[in-house]
DNA sequence: TGTATTTATTGAACTTGTTCAATCTTTTTG
DNA sequence: CAAAAAGATTGAACAAGTTCAATAAATACA
């Protein structure tokens, strides 16, 4: 059950057998059902999540009621709200499973013993969270640089197998466009303009 | 001159002194008149700089030459291309002095060495890039679910003693829209609607 | 200090993307 | 399987933001 997460920090870190079991039993596992939260806005996010199946969306509710996702989590992705987590304070996300889903947990509590007890648990979460700053970095960019059409056909070739899970409605909300506009993207693309 | 890398440090880690100050031998100090570039795109970041005084712009431009100014960096920020340093890859970015600044700069061979050598460092960083990356979430909410002028106000609100050091340009590539139409904005504002 | 350069403002025409409403298709669920 | 719910498409009217061009104001620097 653990065997994805054991292959995941030895892909990133050189971390002894016992140290890595010792981080991985802080685990527990969770089964989420498909339309299921993990996370809703004004509770204090008290988890970070590392999905071994299914899909999540984290996303946030604007004052108009409109849904606009911040990333997709599938297998192998870890599932927090870090600004929630990290300075305990209320979310202003949501995250909820798009398929029936699990996830291994771990409390905020036991990540502080592990950062304390096993040093290359440290080095593994500086490591991730610069790779998902450099993820939201060149995402930040392109949705400064980029029209939405670009936009778009970026995302289909980047994340295929992704696109096939989610609705052109989710797509729409992570591009930051309304699905209406999707759809005559869209339409302008299978035209050829 | 490193007094304010000291303090910084000490701010977010518990550091023996010895730790702390071998760390900060690494660094060099570096003048930057303004005007002059400490990256320009295609080059290989290879540093990693805390700014201790002035004001940087880190930028992109995208293919039709306008600029996008993905964050300012004044004193007691770091300022690096995270995305071409870790990765070794040319970078897409201007770093570029908008004052008359001074930096230290470490490379990534003493950077790799501090973090196998101070144990504390890895923590210090890890914990830097988690603020970065929180900074960086909630911009990204804001760009996708709030106009151009409440993003305006907010900036103001925000830094309004970066704002008096920028110009409406700069302040407009930030935000993500047209100088002119900053300005109307400005206008809309002032005149009470 | 005066000239050149950069920055800021404004208006008009235009483009990109939104909103609303109607219709159709697909998926979910009792 | 049938009904209900959710998702997708389309068009028309609208709003947000851009582009271009002209002019004025502020700043830099020889």
């Amino acid at each position: 059950m653990k065997e994805l997460l054991h292959q995941h920090i030895s892909n990133h870190v050189t971390i002894p057998e016992k140290e890595r079991d010792r981080f991985c039993n802080l685990f527990k596992h969770q089964l989420v059902k498909r339309k299921r939260f993990l996370l809703q806005a004004g509770e204090t996010c008290k988890f970070e999540g590392f999905v071994i199946k299914g899909l999540f969306r984290v996303y946030h509710v604007d004052q108009n009621g409109f849904e606009n996702i911040l990333y997709f989590a599938i297998e192998n992705w870890w599932i927090t709200d870090i600004d929630s987590f990290t300075n305990t304070i209320p979310s202003q996300l949501y995250i909820e499973a798009l398929e029936d889903s699990e996830v291994l947990l771990i409390s905020k509590k036991d990540k502080e013993f592990a950062y304390i007890n096993l040093p290359q648990i440290e080095k593994l979460f500086r490591i991730m969270t610069q790779k998902t700053h450099v993820a939201l970095q060149r995402r930040m960019i392109d949705n400064l640089s980029k029209t939405a059409d670009q936009r778009y056909l970026d995302f289909i070739k980047k994340y295929p197998q992704l696109q096939q899970r989610l609705t052109n409605l989710q797509i729409a909300a992570y591009l930051g466009i309304s699905h209406e506009f999707l759809s005559k993207i869209r339409k302008k693309i299978v035209t050829g303009s």
